[in-house]
DNA sequence: TACTTTCCTGCAAGCGCTTGCAGTCACGGG
DNA sequence: CCCGTGACTGCAAGCGCTTGCAGGAAAGTA
């Protein structure tokens, strides 16, 4: 392929200014940088990554770390991330964390980035404080979606406000009997949203006067299967909840899927409301608050190149963007009669 | 950071020496191999990628290309292709084909490719004829997923087969009047799962002596709000289908809402069947023909790097996985009824 | 006219690895 | 005792760009 001197050499000039050209900086005159881009496309010439990269240090690409890209949240994120980038003309390289089957996450190797991105956006991950640190160490510009941590930039909802507007909205219907759909209860320094959710939901309804039951908390794995689970495990308690809150919409699913699994009617009998604005929420009545996923994406992205582009205002910040609630048919009033539910079998 | 030589100079050996070591060739003693990696972990040593891909002409990365990357099939695939990549300590370079607003796809460039990848995986992609000669012009390993092409490595499903086992369920338990909820009728050279499915489709009606009617041919996008627009517009045919045939989940699941806002029952008035076999089928009880999506993006991942480790015997696999009819209660028998069918409306 | 400035452009020294080729050394066979 | 063999290791020439510095021409100033 044709290297940097043959364009230099056909268009007459030196590889410093083919270089200079090519990369429009300011010190090349307008008929110069014409004559090379017009030799350089009759040449199919390509700047060499590698080379460039080796020479200057900079690399124009941003690692986007991620766990489960399988799952909505992050596939939308990762999305809007790329796109930005791709129109910057900066490549996105997937650092993934698969969860290996031990249950134990992949240990993640900040030092592997190292010559490797420029920048780094880290989707809401649960980090370890060594992890962190040496994510810190790299001295990148990093920002974190989903989550805040200190030193670094981040976009991300208000998690505990998010909650507590959903289970408002619960309460607001005449429920009490209010369960919390989740995550792990595991602690990572930086996986805030489950906790956060929680916490808003025991504000909520601590502000109603309402306890929070400790039965009324299932942990669903932050996927449609895990609230499945959680579904059925409510809907088995002796005193059921009239009311689910799921801390995402995947969860909210399997929660409804449970509902109808065990024949029972919602919202009639079970009112039931995720976080996210899944694509299908919408599709399937789901009542949810609503964040905006790709432009978080988009935000981060944009804030990672405002850094890289030597722009230091933005190196602290902290964008809380926001929800909104948006009611659909699967929350409903919640039912007069205070006796034992009958199950209803459909079909 | 720590260079290739400071590791030379402490380890007291060549930077030759290191760089064979820390690559595992076999000409370097073990003694010297041992002393190498841990003077290299001591000083915190990390191979600068670029200067490596300089020398060698090897990138350890692996392009993945693909529209769309928030769809479901799109981000199973890619996290699949990125853990395989991963597990071999290769790179996964995400290039994302977003639609602008204006209609036309944003012109892939495979050109800017070149040296920066040392294999391409292409995700169902309606690339032009142009851009798959330009791809094939990069002389990389290529493999297609969810299409094959000519000349290079592909993994896929057999569409017209998933199509006919899905018309063939509908057929079987009765129904004639069956739609086809597909892609756009565009045709781009690589581009067939729509046109097959669609073809499997056709196939499995005139089998059973059944007239594919055109107006029973809608567009839905494969996405799930096209789908619901779809359904819509299927619904409210004169002599609506009593059965449909969606192309991908995510526009069965638009049907299926489309049916729920039309108060027609599921599967007592229509009966939906997908593609895909998306997690949330199973939770919303809809009958799919399932294909194994991480196994193929795992299977491409696979034969790239098959391919970059010098095994040509696979340079020119086609390999087509197998699917499974999953009946749920999405599907059901034809109703008896010949005449029009009354709409039931709930809530 | 002589001297700054301003603008462009070229020189050449790297950037940090990889690798063909040429040793060096220890051994075993002739 | 000499030499062929293997098994390692080192030399040094790149890989294809970027960039600090210096040179030279054109334009402005005195």
């Amino acid at each position: 392929m044709a290297r940097i001197e043959d364009v230099a050499r056909a268009a007459g000039v030196s590889t410093a200014t083919v270089s200079r050209a090519m990369r429009g900086l300011p010190n090349v005159s307008e008929a110069t940088r014409l004559t090379v881009s017009r030799v350089a496309a009759e040449l199919g010439y390509v700047v060499s990554r590698s080379a460039s990269t080796l020479a200057s240090g900079r690399t124009r690409t941003v690692a986007v770390v991620a766990p489960f890209m399988e799952r909505w949240f992050f596939a939308q994120v990762i999305g809007a991330v790329e796109a930005v980038l791709r129109a910057q003309n900066f490549d996105a390289l997937l650092i993934g964390l698969t969860q290996p089957t031990d249950g134990k996450r992949e240990q993640f190797e900040p030092d592997s980035l190292r010559g490797r991105a420029d920048a780094v956006v880290v989707l809401t991950l649960p980090l370890t404080g060594h992890e962190l640190d040496e994510v810190r160490r790299l001295a990148l510009p990093t920002v974190y979606v989903g989550s805040s941590v200190p030193g670094a930039m981040s976009v991300r909802i208000d998690d505990v406000a998010a909650a507590r507007l959903a289970t408002d909205h619960l309460l607001q219907l005449g429920h009490t009997k209010i369960a919390y759909v989740g995550g792990e209860p595991e602690q990572r320094l930086n996986f805030t949203a489950p906790a956060d959710r929680r916490a808003g939901w025991m504000a909520s309804l601590a502000a109603a006067g309402v306890e929070a039951c400790a039965a009324y908390q299932v942990p669903g794995q932050f996927t449609a299967a895990g609230g499945l689970d959680a579904g059925r495990a409510l809907l088995a308690l002796k005193d059921p909840p009239t009311a689910v809150f799921a801390a995402s919409d995947e969860m909210a699913f399997g929660v409804l899927a449970a509902a109808r699994e065990a024949g029972v009617l919602v919202p009639d009998q079970l009112s039931v409301i995720g976080i996210d604005g899944h694509e299908l929420s919408e599709l399937f009545g789901l009542s949810t608050v609503e964040q905006p996923v790709a432009r978080q994406g988009a935000l981060a992205a944009e804030l990672a190149l405002a850094a890289l582009g030597g722009d230091p205002s933005h190196l602290h910040d902290h964008i809380v963007v926001d929800v909104r609630l948006v009611p659909r048919m699967s929350t409903g009033p919640a039912p007069r009669t205070r006796g034992r539910r009958t199950a209803v079998t459909r079909s």
